[in-house]
DNA sequence: CAACAGATTTCGGTATACCAAAAATCGGAT
DNA sequence: ATCCGATTTTTGGTATACCGAAATCTGTTG
């Protein structure tokens, strides 16, 4: 990786860990723990934890230790509707200013996902769908709104990944991500947006069903360990 | 003000520095020296540099200081294209969700923007401006999408103050908040998006013609005085 | 046994000290 | 006088030490 000062490269190690699901939401991040497990002191912790806060995976709390972030379904959802527009917004953008370099290129992570349809395991196969949808971020040529999408794919990470998992839609998200392509090709605004709209908001209703899912377990299993 | 931590408060101080001009673009923020400016020591002060970094407002360079932002005018005409599309996402989130009393709040800001018309100065008219806007992107109700909205908001505030005090277009902007409060009061999605759309449309021509000026004066100044 | 108060520990906030890399400066050689 | 190189200085990166507030533990008391 090689990243330039510490901090990056710690914050991009517990980010890791966080996605990952390592380090699950509400673990605690001591500093001087973590710092004396990575070997580092404590300031650079300190700054990685900042950068992670900045990005919402960790939240903070006066005179407490930082925990890993615990969306509410609310957050999520709020969450998911930004995420939402401006993945719209990147496609009608894409539509004036990506390059025939940049569609190809989103052609082929299309390609490549429907190559390995039924041999990728869903972690290879969840990557490269995250892939399609940066490739689009970035074919918007709108660095400010790249990073957006940067930061809240980073924190829906997580519930995406549960829900991309478990649902096998497979053949659906091809699909859609077909269109999206087909219509960014022909470069017409309204048919991309369409196509997003329709191929994000089948996202959406798995993404929360599947967190709703979590929450109603997860209070269930609390209150049958109370008792 | 009054925060809780110290880096904060200095983030905050530093800020207000930089939008209200005291630290203009391309100023260097050495850590030694303004920690010993403002009495505090490196540490806090350089998590301060972090958050404003975050937010754009100050530039990383490695192994340089930091500096002011300096945006060109692609990266401004990129940040007006983001603050656009958050605002008209707002407006129609907040036909949905907006309370009563958000909807009144916003109205209010209108009304005494209109009654101090030719009284006010500037300044405070500026910023009753900005608070129009910030009503409802809190009428919204979804808080990561309010928080873009503030971040955007300050990344453009140098910009958008230079062309408020040099427009004088207030009856027009006056003009155009009362038909967004009428849309937002009929709940009206479309008409808000499109009133929205008008406003912010006006607002982002004249900011770049500001920007594009003051660069232009700025290379020409460069010129004089390098000959 | 419960409850409260004081002692102790834990932990984040802040200050300071040290280091290495990069920049600027200055002196000598051409 | 100029250019190159060594040295000094500047500056951010990192480590460590200290502090105070808050949480926790504990012993005593009603």
């Amino acid at each position: 990786m090689s990243e330039k000062n510490l901090a990056e490269e710690i914050a991009n190690q517990l980010r890791r860990d966080i996605l990952r699901g390592k380090l699950l939401p509400g673990a605690s991040i001591k500093e001087r723990d973590n710092a004396a497990d990575m070997g580092v002191s404590r300031t650079p912790l300190r700054e990685a934890i900042r950068i992670l806060a900045k990005e919402g995976l960790i939240e903070l709390r006066p005179a407490r230790s930082p925990i890993v972030s615990t969306p509410s379904v609310r957050q999520i959802s709020d969450e998911v509707e930004v995420l939402l527009a401006v993945e719209k917004l990147s496609g009608e953008l894409a539509c004036a200013r990506a390059t025939e370099a940049d569609i190809e290129a989103i052609a082929e992570i299309v390609d490549d996902m429907a190559a390995r349809f039924d041999t990728a395991d869903p972690l290879d196969m969840f990557e490269t769908d995250m892939s399609f949808h940066s490739a689009i971020a970035k074919a918007a040529h709108n660095e400010p709104l790249a990073e957006i999408h940067r930061t809240f794919l980073a924190r829906l990470w997580r519930a995406r990944f549960l829900s991309a998992i478990q649902s096998r839609n497979r053949e659906r998200v091809i699909d859609h991500h077909s269109r999206i392509v087909e219509a960014l090709r022909a470069r017409d605004r309204s048919a991309v947006r369409t196509t997003i709209s329709v191929h994000l908001d089948n996202l959406a209703r798995d993404i929360l069903d599947v967190v709703k899912r979590e929450v109603a377990e997860t209070s269930q299993a609390q209150a049958t360990g109370t008792k």
